[in-house]
DNA sequence: GCCATAGTTCGATGGTAAGCGAAGCATGAT
DNA sequence: ATCATGCTTCGCTTACCATCGAACTATGGC
């Protein structure tokens, strides 16, 4: 009886407007003030607060205080892994009869989900890092080989960027759009982070698409070519 | 503005502790009809009958007439996939210092996940599947070998159960206790059901929890046998 | 046809919480 | 020190919605 609870008070966390429009804006990825969410909400600024207060003891965002301003971000990727599953469903709702249709295509093609590459490009880039031994799936979770630290050091990623952080680096994250998993944890966040850096792509204002360039897609598909079909 | 209300809606649907109730309670996979609901949730009959209509607006529930009962179970794999996610993340914030601890141990071993098989026993059995090339994993969804359908034929699976559904009859479904996938959809239900019917395992009253007994759980290791770890 | 059971609809009630303005801290700039 | 900015707290109003009793409909059994 007492355990019921806990699954109606998160989802009743995110089922305010307001706060999911915060959740929402805060899927994007980069921290926002307490005053920037108020205006992505469209409520007032005690109000998010509140908001903000109440989501922060639900465990669904965590705060960074920075001089006068205070930053929220999305506390774990488990939450976000909530708003995400909250989405596709929606997202299913809203067009139930176009079955695999493109609700929005652009969104389903490639999209940032909390701070890692999602979308059909994040199923490819799984993919293939599998393909070719470079992440290994156990039921213990993912794992990158040796092979797969040498290739990640061609992006720039290397051990050293994960000292001092507690395993597990790479996480498997549900994609809903591709009904796939995708590399997610701090593994994600780095690749992520290679992709824009390098110019191949970049995030479009106020949303969580990811637009990008002719020639990042042609680098993008060098580097992670389609996994080869089992059959 | 208008897209983010649909998660707020659904969230705000499973949000009451009422109806988070009545969906707990489906989650055992089994259809249930009003009154049995309404003594789930704790409320009154009339209460119980407002939430339902309310969650079968919401794509959430769907109901079957019997007589003059009304049975109603969980609309389709993505509304599970929906609370499965949900009770995950609030199980998790209940030992957050215990990470992977075993917070309901039977509960993680084997459970039931609306129709078919979870916990670690699910990921067995996926993992097994796929070992042995009986499952193959596609960006395009899952797919049951040729083989795989020989091998399913010895439980008494065989095409023609799926006979007249449309596919994909097997579907991945993300596991919070092991945070991998398993097999749901049709071909998940099948599995379960097999596994019951020779009595390897059976409900227990009341709960998701799926007890294995001591044959069952030699017999299902050996049909299901632990995927060797490729390293 | 008649009663019993299952479920729905209606109306009234009450509790909960979202929202905002105003006042109160806290931090940073001048 | 003084002011400005960013955020929090307080008090209040308002609106929503869960809940139940009672009346109503539908289905089945006799």
């Amino acid at each position: 009886m007492a355990e019921s609870p806990n699954i109606a008070r998160v989802a009743a966390l995110i089922g305010d407007p307001a706060r999911s429009g915060i959740l929402l804006a805060l899927m994007r990825g980069q921290a926002l003030t307490v005053s920037e969410l108020a205006a992505e909400a469209g409520v007032g600024l005690p109000t998010a607060s509140s908001h903000l207060a109440q989501l922060e003891a639900g465990g669904l965002v965590a705060p960074r205080k920075q001089g006068r301003h205070k930053y929220f971000a999305l506390a774990s990727e488990e939450a976000a892994g909530v708003i995400e599953a909250l989405s596709g469903f929606a997202a299913g709702l809203a067009a139930p009869k176009t079955a695999t249709g493109p609700r929005d295509p652009a969104l389903r093609k490639a999209r940032v989900c909390y701070n890692h590459l999602a979308g059909d490009r994040g199923v490819q880039l799984y993919d293939s890092l599998v393909a070719r031994g470079y992440l290994s799936v156990a039921p213990s979770g993912l794992t990158l080989s040796p092979e797969g630290w040498e290739f990640a050091r061609g992006f720039g990623i290397g051990p050293e960027d994960f000292l001092g952080k507690r395993p597990p680096h790479c996480r498997e994250c549900l994609d809903w759009s591709a009904r796939r998993s995708h590399l997610g944890g701090r593994m994600g966040r780095a690749f992520l982070t290679a992709i824009e850096s390098r110019g191949w792509a970049h995030r479009m204002r106020g949303t969580r698409t990811l637009a990008f360039t002719a020639e990042g897609e042609r680098a993008f598909a060098a580097a992670f070519p389609h996994a080869a079909r089992g059959g």
